[in-house]
RNA sequence: GGGUCGUUAGCUCAGUCGGUAGAGCAGUUGGCUUUUAACCAAUUGGUCGCGCGUUCGAGUCGCGCACGACCCA
């Protein structure tokens, strides 16, 4: 079978018979100059109209004489109607007999789709909506494709993933996702700002990948002839950072991990990670849930909302609790004595249908009995602590109980949202723990960490007692936006290509 | 990876027992001209996801494949 470059793949095999009506009408606009004019300058967008005039009457707007200038996209045709939807929202425009007669002799008359410039005088119809009367007009860009169903819009999931141009102009609410996210985003940005935390950026190409367990993409660097990985996480290059004397720093960016995509996965996807010198796990708890509770505020009007039928109220307080209590409390026939010992422990374990490996311990098996039986029932905001040195490679261990971690991990809606931890800032024990992790690798879990000798050098020069957290965004958007996948609160979900 | 469902006109969808491929919207032509999914009349538009099979005959039945959605791992 012949392979085909992507270079040399022949234009949209797609073309019909709407298509091709509208490339003539636009090869009509060619003939009689310029088809695609850039000076038009509006003055007015829909929305401010409609705030500053939509409560006036009729006859009140008659004897204001108002100029309106407004551009956009023809979004539906009712009879001398169109409407006009730019980014701020719609206003109908009217065209007389006069109008209709001139569109039609010049650019044809406008297609659903064409994007125009209108000024003229705003009026009220009869049924009270405002209108911009049609005196000066131009077609500003011919679209040559139709737009989806008026009524129905567009409800194909995939086309509405893989053109999600289309599925942003018919769908407002989508739009109001995509605004929902960047202001989640800013509000985090502000808060930690305001916390006198410092944002920062570093690699995404790194040569050893670290700071979480997760596939790597392996990528490689003509120049200097190494391997190198897209980043799974930015911690370790984070905590480099607070030796080196910053001591609140954060980073909102992209991670990727080489795993599959489902409803709550995306191979790249945005985290916050944040770091605060003289500060513990504990600090970092009372600040995810101020910093929570206020960005529910900001973003839904109120601390609480109602999510995938569910309804939270971010203003009580949030549960703590350990990972053994978790357990107790959710799969109550099994006892603490049995779940600190390992070989009761491999009983349970078999028994939920866990394929428990040789080389786990009791804090690893622990922590799959977790997932099995409580973390899908976390569905009020909590936070689980104490998880074990053993699946916490980079936390520091607890002073009283060295078999867990000064560790915490956020769930709501039965999801993983956040997980952070007092860090390991003992150089002698972070280089053992990567020893053990290596033997992990070498034992065949290729989701194991590497060795990261420089990581280990940073800490011998000394990180100060620091706590740190990484937020998901996209599943915080997901919660605050009410969406049931993550594919609708990222742009451009990854498919599988056409 | 497994299961369920889906794929028919540009969009949203019907399609009965296997017997000539349908509707609304969009488009085209004309009418109407302060409409609200505008309306009225006429009209164009199909590789029924792809392939193989069963059959006199397949959108429909069988097998395989592709892509997607949802659930599970």
């Amino acid at each position: 079978m012949p392979t085909m470059s992507n270079d040399n793949q022949t234009p949209a095999q797609d073309e019909n018979r709407l298509i091709a009506e509208r490339r003539a009408k636009l090869a009509a606009i060619r003939e009689q100059g310029n088809a695609f004019p850039n000076d038009f300058r509006r003055e007015h967008k829909a929305a401010d109209l409609q705030a500053t005039f939509g409560d006036k009457t009729k006859e009140e707007l008659e004897s204001l004489g108002q100029q309106a200038s407004v551009a956009g996209r023809i979004m539906a045709k009712r009879g001398p109607f169109f409407v006009l939807q730019d980014g701020s929202g719609q206003i109908q425009l009217y065209a007389d007999k006069e109008a209709q007669k001139a569109l039609k002799e010049t650019t044809g008359m406008w297609d659903m789709g064409d994007l125009v410039g209108v000024k003229g005088q705003l009026h009220k119809s009869g049924k009270g909506d405002l209108y911009v009367n049609l005196e000066e007009f131009q077609l500003l860009t011919k679209a040559l494709r139709p737009l989806p169903d008026k009524f129905h819009g567009l409800s194909d999931q995939e086309i509405r993933y893989r053109q999600r141009y289309v599925d942003l102009m018919v769908n407002p609410e989508v739009r109001d996702v995509f605004r929902t996210r960047s202001k989640v985003i800013s509000f985090i940005r502000q808060y930690l700002n305001d916390a006198d935390f410092m944002e920062v950026e570093t690699p995404m190409l790194h040569v050893i990948p670290g700071g979480a367990s997760a596939k790597p993409f392996v990528t490689h660097h003509n120049a200097l002839d190494v391997e190198m990985y897209l980043r799974i996480a930015p911690e370790l290059y984070l905590k480099r950072l607070v030796v080196g004397g910053y001591e609140r720093v954060y980073e909102i960016n992209r991670n990727f991990r080489n795993e599959g995509l489902s409803t709550r996965h995306n191979p790249e996807f945005t985290m916050l990670e944040f770091y605060q010198a003289y500060a513990d796990y504990k600090d970092l708890m009372n600040l995810t849930e101020d910093m929570l509770r206020k960005l529910a505020v900001e973003v839904c009007g109120s601390a609480a909302f109602t999510s995938q039928g569910v309804e939270y109220d971010f203003n009580k307080p949030f549960d703590r609790i350990s990972v053994v209590d978790a357990i107790l409390k959710y799969y109550p026939s099994v006892t603490r004595e049995q779940l600190n010992d390992i070989s009761s422990a491999t009983d349970i374990a078999r028994n939920l249908k866990i394929d428990v490996k040789s080389t786990w311990g009791l804090g690893k098996i622990q922590i799959e009995i977790f997932e099995e039986t409580a973390e899908h029932k976390l569905i009020q905001p909590t936070f689980i602590t104490e998880y074990p040195a053993e699946v916490s490679p980079l936390a520091r261990r607890n002073d009283d109980n060295p078999f867990v971690t000064d560790r915490f991990e956020f769930f709501v809606g039965g999801r993983e949202l956040a997980n952070g931890f007092s860090e390991l800032n003992d150089a002698e024990d972070q280089a053992e723990r990567f020893m053990q992790q290596v033997q992990e690798k070498d034992a065949g879990d290729d989701e194991a960490m590497h060795y990261d000798a420089d990581y280990v050098r940073a800490l011998e020069y000394g990180l100060p007692p620091t706590a740190g957290e990484g937020i998901g965004i996209d599943r915080l958007v997901m919660l605050l936006t009410d969406s049931p996948s993550i594919r609708d609160v990222l742009l451009f979900p990854h498919m599988r290509p056409e």
